[in-house]
DNA sequence: CTACCGATCGCCT
DNA sequence: GGCGATCGGTAGC
């Protein structure tokens, strides 16, 4: 029966996004994500909102980021550097998660072919590798997270997650909205990333 | 292993 | 006109 037990996953609708953003970030860990069939378990998010400096929303609505001012629940997908491409899940009023790793679990000879001659932990570590290896791109900013292409299944991990700093920013750099599986070894960055000495 | 660099687009000042 | 929520290659330790 799939009564009140522990086993039952949660409905990933807009109330789940419409959460604080933080703990929608830290909820994604462990979610599947596939487009058109292809990925795996979300293991790296960062969490942004209008009020945050490193945000692209900080300074108000414009036509590149008017979806994270829509409804929660959808994808707001844009271009970085001139030839990247980064995935968000919308939070309402300006918030946002982006999602930076994953671990590559489904579809993984179209993965494969995506992200030729690269180490398979690396096919999706990363916001712009994660793109590259799911086909994600341009044409599907502002699709809804509840149907095709995109799919999210499963329930957030019980596993351990570690929040720490955010990666690549010049501004808000000391709160800890970024959440990574502990251990895992498809993260873009180790936690706590730095100079290694020793 | 770390460090630097170039690619290349759209937004914001 | 400047600069990013990045990546992959190359150079050097």
């Amino acid at each position: 029966m799939e009564d009140a037990s522990q086993e039952s996953a949660p409905r990933l609708d807009a109330a789940f996004f419409a959460r604080d953003v933080e703990l929608v970030a830290r909820d994604l860990i462990g979610v599947s994500l596939t487009v058109d069939g292809v990925g795996g378990p979300i293991v790296e998010t960062e969490a942004y909102d209008a009020r945050d400096p490193a945000s692209h929303s900080f300074r108000g609505p414009t036509p590149r980021n008017a979806v994270m001012f829509g409804p929660p629940g959808h994808a707001y997908v844009y271009r970085i550097y001139g030839l990247h491409w980064c995935v968000n899940f919308t939070c309402g009023h300006g918030a946002a998660v982006l999602i930076r790793a994953i671990e590559p679990t489904m579809g993984m000879d179209e993965m494969r072919a995506r992200r030729t001659g690269v180490a398979e932990r690396l096919w999706c570590a990363g916001p712009g590798r994660l793109c590259e290896a799911l086909g994600i791109d341009g044409s599907l900013n502002r699709l809804p997270l509840d149907r095709p292409p995109f799919a999210l299944h499963g329930r957030p991990t019980e596993a351990m997650v570690t929040p720490t700093r955010r990666v690549g920013i010049s501004v808000a750099t000391e709160v800890a909205w970024r959440f990574c599986l502990a251990g895992s070894p498809y993260l873009s960055k180790p936690p706590f990333a730095g100079p290694s000495k020793r």
